[in-house]
DNA sequence: TTGAAAGCGCTAACAC
DNA sequence: GTGTTAGCGCTTTCAA
């Protein structure tokens, strides 16, 4: 330290190993790593020396070194929907494979587990074959609640970790959560909507083809959306709520219609991901693009709709991001023993048709 | 691979190592090792052997055990403003904080120089210094043009690896770019400002409290908007650009005030960080709390005054972010060998009232 | 209960 | 040119 003054970074010294610990403590390196993860067989005065010169420093783990050392693989599950039945689980699935890629070389396999979106049982047989497997660990998008619960309560009695994304499950204690806040998103969306708008007029806000399921969640955002206008006081504004379950059927479309040739109409609102192209697709037919359009997420419909201006704003969900971190945070606690933040909600992205190539040139980070 | 199927993972091979290609082709590990990264003494003979089979296998290098393997200590150099100075470059030193704690345990040091803001003496001298201690890699703000420029040059004949972010220096070729495309964001902000607005009146533009060196880049931002603006042809609108020197000096007060009283304005749009909260200032004292402001970044003044309404929109440039990832990658790519891209474009944030939190609760990821 | 030692996959120095 | 080998810091096994 003395002797290389020439050295402009002379002063950071080396990390400290156990090794030097070991040393300080005047035990062997083998006692002191029992005392780091008490394994247990330490004597009382061996303990106390270690944890006394442990005091007296501040010793990090050379995670790289420790990750090396354990020759354990891990093996993690992810459950999602089946990505061919849906856009935004195909995006969801990009995250996976981005991860894959990322953890292959580490003796961390990630096997992907899908169910059918619509169908209960499915996601069922599949929660068996996951506790049949016996993963490590367990990435999963709890869309049925009622299902989903007893699992991940099997789960927990199995000892197994899991992160949670995109639909919260507030009964289990996950390792993590990720996703948004949705009532936040409600009152984005309400903010948007009214940005610059007259104060008097109808706002319709649309569940379209969603599981009564996730309408749960659903209503969060239209309580936020709600809300919103209820606080700025904006009388004038009435809110239409319509939920459709099905845009395929005849007399749904005729709800919508009905809906849109509605004169005082000045927004819409649509709270699924899915279901603002068929509404843009609409609006563009019946020539009142004028009406102020926001929807979810960066689907290859939506964008289309969004550059046309259709669209006018499209909340981003991310969900390849946020499969992707949700895998990232329960293979970094396995592999190296980092905790991940219990609660990790996601910004809440505005794209605009300005500002949407910006979002898509830049990709989920790869570490 | 065949006695394992209760084992749901079981067709997860496991990685290749050196070994295992030395093994195939017939020759030692260290000749493979020599190949991989062509350090040469190798005879035709083994050089075609490994390479076919390399050719054959998919071998990712192990990075932990290379980490561990190359005992090297790097040793990083960041240049940036001091954040004393200025809020926005206090959260770029967040990020530098950050990095510095996620890379001190792997012998990677990271060392800040700051330079003033507003003194190019500063800037040389501090250039002088990194070059001096011959650091392994650099990342700078090149918010100096013409000073920067040589040293750039420099490095690159000391074959020192850089990362530029936050402005852009095109006649060099760094390691990576990291920032924003501020036509773009120009455009965003004309995108934002017209929304719902009338088609008529006036749109200011105001560069604060820059320095001419970075108004060229505050040109662009300009251009962007103007641009927009022409795109939709509203003939009816004009544009006032103001160049504000010093906010503090009187005279240049002055010409703000008489364009805040032009009664036919509809918004302004600050193109710096730290001249949106004079305006907001402003704007509440003058009751004009219905001119539609928009600046940017979440530096603490300007989150108060989007908080209380003044400003509508915040566009996020996100220097933590900026800052923390060029280090990032230049860290990865000394240490990993991960090229990064070229340009990372940074997704142009809009940050509203509603969706500000969601914001400040999102952490700069730590891997 | 403890220390010594092998080994994780790779790098780099060193003989031959 | 080539193969061998000693680490990197940690975990884990095995004697003692």
């Amino acid at each position: 330290m003395s002797g290389k003054l020439s050295n402009k970074f002379y002063m950071e010294k080396k990390n400290i190993r156990i090794k030097d610990i070991a040393q300080l403590a005047g035990v062997s390196s083998g006692t002191v790593d029992r005392v780091l993860h008490n394994r247990g067989k330490v004597s009382e005065e061996a303990l106390r020396k270690v944890l006394q010169t442990l005091k007296e420093i501040d010793y990090k783990p050379n995670l790289i070194a420790r990750t090396l050392g354990t020759k354990k693989t891990f093996r993690i599950a992810v459950l999602i929907p089946d990505p061919s039945q849906d856009e935004y689980w195909a995006q969801s699935e990009v995250g996976i494979k981005q991860a894959i890629n990322d953890w292959h070389q580490y003796d961390v396999q990630i096997k992907t587990y899908f169910f059918d979106l619509y169908h209960k049982d499915s996601f069922l047989r599949v929660t068996h074959a996951v506790l049949q497997a016996r993963p490590d660990g367990i990435v999963i998008a709890p869309i049925f609640y009622h299902e989903a619960l007893p699992f991940l309560q099997q789960c927990q009695s199995y000892k197994i970790p899991f992160t949670i994304f995109n639909t919260d499950i507030r009964e289990v204690r996950p390792l993590s959560f990720i996703g948004q806040n949705l009532y936040e998103s409600g009152r984005v969306a309400a903010e948007l909507m009214c940005l610059g708008h007259q104060k008097t007029g109808t706002l319709a806000v649309l569940h379209i083809n969603e599981d009564s399921v996730n309408s749960i969640h659903l209503l969060d955002k239209q309580r936020g959306f709600q809300q919103y206008i209820k606080e700025k006081d904006l009388t004038g504004v009435k809110i239409k709520v319509l939920n459709i379950k099905d845009s395929e059927n005849g007399k749904e479309v005729k709800r919508i219609l009905e809906l849109l040739e509605d004169e005082t109409l000045q927004g819409v609102y649509v709270t699924t991901s899915k279901g603002v192209s068929f509404i843009a697709a609409l609006l563009q037919k019946l020539n009142r693009v004028d009406l102020r359009l926001i929807g979810y997420d960066l689907l290859p419909e939506n964008i289309k709709y969004l550059e046309a201006g259709t669209i006018r704003f499209l909340i981003n969900q991310n969900a390849k991001h946020q499969t992707f971190l949700g895998i990232q945070q329960l293979a970094n606690y396995l592999f190296l023993r980092k905790e991940p933040l219990a609660h990790n909600f996601l910004p809440l992205e505005i794209i605009t048709r300005e500002n949407l190539c910006s979002y898509l040139r830049s990709a989920v980070p790869h570490f």
